[in-house]
DNA sequence: AGAATAAATTGACCGTGGTCAACACGAGCA
DNA sequence: TGCTCGTGTTGACCACGGTCAATTTATTCT
């Protein structure tokens, strides 16, 4: 029970998911509407909303699906040396979260400030991350006083806090890339 | 020129301003409606799109109001000793901003976030706030190997940290004041 | 096979933010 | 007083996400 008629089901859902990404690629995320993937996928509009709650549902999808992409290569990765390598080793992943104002804001909204309910698919890329960074901190060059946990936390509050900025008109001057290395100099390896 | 028939404009302005007021302290940030805004305020609706360039817009004055009056007690405020007085002065203006999601979206949305072209209203109560953390970490007993500027930029960054895991599914266990208290020691105290 | 049942699909409809050509109003001028 | 012109205002209209009672399609039972 609660899988009867599954094949038919599955046909649409994909056929869903694969339209939504034609879409994506020819045109962008923010360009993604919901008529023109149930056009594309030969479905009605209400066809799409029984097979996902709502718009941003589809989207954390199929953004997660990138991001999980880009964690499954940092997790290859082995103890990294410095701050230096810390940063190149992200900077794929910031990059694409940045590529456009609608990715980074939708990240914003589901990392952690997604629904007490239910957990979502961002919210648990986020989980993951921490995880990586924690298992590279835990033996690299770094302070030890607080646990890799934690300064894997503050790691990713950077993360935003310098992507944030890059979309804002006031500091504008610095690059990401050297912004985000201040940070995690100060954060990782503060010289008292 | 540019001045001309001010006097209708600045009235139509100041309803359409206290009907928003009104509706807010009756119901919620969230609940406003363009709709019953220029139905209380006594006019159509295109006026209020030509009085703000979008919904966002005018909550976006109306949150940065509330943030500034905050701003203003923050800044009346001396030297901090410790950590502990620290979250204690910012917590009421962190109630503000998480006492509604949709707040601290509209605030994560347009705090750094912002249109590149406008620097908007929150944009400057961010920068504010910068700038008072800022003065009071010049002289407190805090680490001094970086400077009071970079300090309070990474005050925000946990600040926003500990704001969205208030609202996120997977880390409500721990209090936000607890955990900002946690992240606030290991950044402006390390201990090596 | 046909009836009964469960589930997936449909599309007309709604709520709400936002647009814009037409219109109303007030100021300056003859 | 009446004409002109720039600006403020209007409300019908659109775009787009989301809903739901009705309908179609598959499954199970006899």
């Amino acid at each position: 029970m609660t899988k009867t008629l599954q094949k038919r089901t599955l046909a649409t859902h994909s056929k869903l998911l694969e339209a939504a990404r034609a879409v994506i690629s020819e045109k962008s995320f923010e360009a993604l509407r919901v008529e023109e993937v149930v056009l594309r996928a030969g479905v009605a509009k209400g066809t799409f909303f029984s097979h996902f709650t709502d718009k941003d549902a589809l989207m954390e999808q199929l953004i997660s699906e990138h991001i999980n992409a880009y964690l499954n290569d940092l997790e290859l990765r082995k103890a990294l040396n410095d701050v230096e390598d810390f940063v190149e080793a992200l900077l794929p992943m910031i990059n694409f979260m940045t590529s456009e104002r609608y990715i980074f804001d939708l990240i914003l909204r589901y990392s952690g400030a997604a629904a007490i309910e239910k957990v979502g698919d961002i919210s648990m890329t986020f989980e993951r991350h921490v995880k990586v960074v924690s298992s590279w901190l835990a033996v690299g060059p770094f302070r030890d006083d607080i646990s890799p946990k934690l300064l894997a936390e503050g790691v990713q509050a950077f993360l935003v806090q310098a992507m944030a900025l890059k979309f804002c008109a006031l500091h504008n001057s610095e690059s990401l890339e050297d912004r985000l290395l201040t940070y995690l100099k100060a954060w990782l390896t503060p010289t008292l």
